[in-house]
DNA sequence: CGCTGGCACTCTATAGTTGAGAGTGCCAGC
DNA sequence: GCTGGCACTCTCAACTATAGAGTGCCAGCG
């Protein structure tokens, strides 16, 4: 035996992108009488069912009963895609008005937000975005300002435009400039300083006791911290995840059931979503492929967003198999360019 | 015909008690041998039977089919948790659980996501928790900080430690000086100032041209707007919706979707919600009671929570009609109070 | 040699049938 | 007023029969 591929003809090629197609299109098990059909090649269904031999014997589709028509095994999914699959790039207007809806002024939070319901939106499926991690962080402020008698509001200011905020109590009254005069002196100390750096010094310097307002160093530290924890993290969005009870191959409880579990444990996606961030361009899980079996059934379209040719997070949708990859693919390759180059604004 | 209240004995109270918490724990259609057993009072099955014919006619419980057992019907859970309920207050420890998990450092946005996990994880339902309203919020501060050559971040603080921040564009190059004294002005004019007041004078004062910089103070506009529309919207969150996949009685995928597009679109959630908040104390909706299909087979169990006396949201719990009211309502009551105290020390 | 129609076969999905089991309503008797 | 008895109803699960779709294989044709 030689190498399986090596062992597909043209027409038997053309004739298993006829079937994918249609069953992407249908959901049901495509018979040789249909094919013959859809094909209009004015072959008779035997010949069909020739050449459908030849295929499963090839591994690429298979009938889910004696008889039934076949549909394709999540080889011929693969092969489907990396050989078979035109991809056009998106029109131009879809473009645009995809571009419109991503605000310059949205802070990056916000913005990961929308792009995962944009996602969601447009392909129907699952929208799932990571949040982008910066290398480095950096402290730009802080803030401490009076609340009540006890009570500060603690803001603190990192590069990128993230805003993080917490209430603080203090052991006792401290008045505006003594607010003031701490949010100063922390400000001249750190600001253009990495943020890990200002953590340490600052858990040093309390250590040593040499600075009494010990509450709002605490304060500065923890949302330093929740900044720096964000990132290891690297935490994700999804979004329209009810899209994916629409379909019929998930409409068994118990599969659906599996799949949003794992979506609010996040650990298991965001172990695969890792393995997107590595590869350059788009990647494509099919079903089983992604080794988690909470994903049977079901593929995952990623492709990583750059920022200063840097890649900072990954995007993507999740839905059945059977989803269709030539208007798909285009949709998540341009959001990832477009957040990228809308995150890209912010530095 | 007197009014059926009346003719409503002891003892049938006492059976409907026994067959509703029955069904509650069971799921099934209670026969009349299973509720003689359970009722544990030598009374024989024939005797139940007319019983529960009378408790039928009065419209408290109905058999699904000639020959199965009886299930409440609304009017039945409805007697049941209007005077046939005892409800015990949550036992010391759960408060001291509960309350340990509100951390009063966390910011009110924050607080209330926290909540809304904490109910659905408890009680294994879905917890909802509108947004707290403040009548009036109060501008504190603006500020803002240079990113990049034309790029602003604007931070508005209000009242209650709320912060909003958002990226702006100016047209030229604004070095940090000039962005200090934009700033400095507008919190001179405005700081202590109601935030609705504070938006009409800007926009006033930006149609006059009086002041340069339009840029800062549409920022500073749009940041007021954000503010105030979230009160009108009064938005809400809502955590744990897969909890509800594990019931029988929403294993229908068409039931189980409808619900997830009503959480999803809000806007039917949101008005139901909007009666919870003028009767005082729990309110509880069973199934079609609430006038909306979608929550057919599903109950809404509410409590408003007040800072100050003053109602400023509600929160509560949406399960299947057949859930376990004797521990939820404890639960959502207490989860109010605490919500409100820890929130009042935002002030 | 590749394509075709024919044919027997297999498997599924649907409808109809049956019997067991659970529960009822009613009635006569205690 | 409570009870056991009894005929009745209805569901549920298992089983059967049948139609339909699709297959594999084969012999024949160009």
């Amino acid at each position: 035996m030689t190498e399986a591929t090596h062992e597909i003809s043209e027409r038997a090629q053309h004739m298993l992108r006829a079937l994918i197609d249609r069953y992407i299109r249908e959901g049901q098990p495509v018979g040789s009488r249909t094919l013959a059909r859809e094909l209009g090649l004015n072959l008779s269904p035997a010949t069909i069912r020739n050449v459908m031999s030849d295929l499963e014997e090839l591994g690429y589709i298979r009938s889910p009963h004696t008889s039934s028509g076949r549909v394709p095994t999540v080889q011929g999914y693969r092969f489907f895609v990396d050989t078979l699959l035109k991809i056009e790039p998106l029109d131009t207007l879809s473009v645009a008005e995809l571009s419109a809806e991503l605000d310059v002024s949205m802070a990056p939070k916000e913005l990961i937000e929308v792009v995962s319901n944009l996602l969601s939106g447009i392909t129907h499926l699952a929208g799932v975005v990571t949040l982008p991690k910066h290398e480095q962080a950096i402290f730009r402020r802080v803030e401490f300002l009076p609340l009540s008698e006890k009570r500060v509001l603690a803001i603190l200011v990192t590069s990128k435009g993230e805003v993080q905020n917490r209430i603080i109590t203090t052991e006792r009254q401290c008045g505006a400039s003594e607010l003031q005069q701490a949010s100063n002196y922390l400000n001249e100390l750190f600001t253009g300083k990495d943020l890990a750096a200002v953590r340490d010094t600052l858990l040093r310097e309390m250590q040593e006791a040499r600075f009494s307002m010990n509450s709002m160093m605490m304060a500065a530290m923890q949302m330093a911290d929740q900044v720096l924890e964000r990132n290891q993290n690297e935490d994700f969005v999804i979004a329209g995840q009810t899209n994916l009870m629409e379909f019929e191959e998930l409409c068994d409880i118990d599969k659906l059931r599996n799949l949003f579990d794992a979506f609010n444990k996040k650990r298991e996606i965001l172990h695969l979503l890792d393995q997107c961030v590595h590869g350059e361009g788009i990647q494509i899980f099919i079903g089983e492929e992604s080794g988690h079996q909470m994903l049977d059934e079901c593929s995952m379209v990623t492709a990583p967003y750059q920022v200063d040719g840097r890649i900072v997070g990954v995007l993507g949708v999740i839905g059945p198999t059977r989803m269709a990859y030539d208007r798909i693919i285009p949709i998540v390759d341009t959001t990832a360019r477009l957040l990228g180059a809308a995150l890209k604004q912010k530095d």
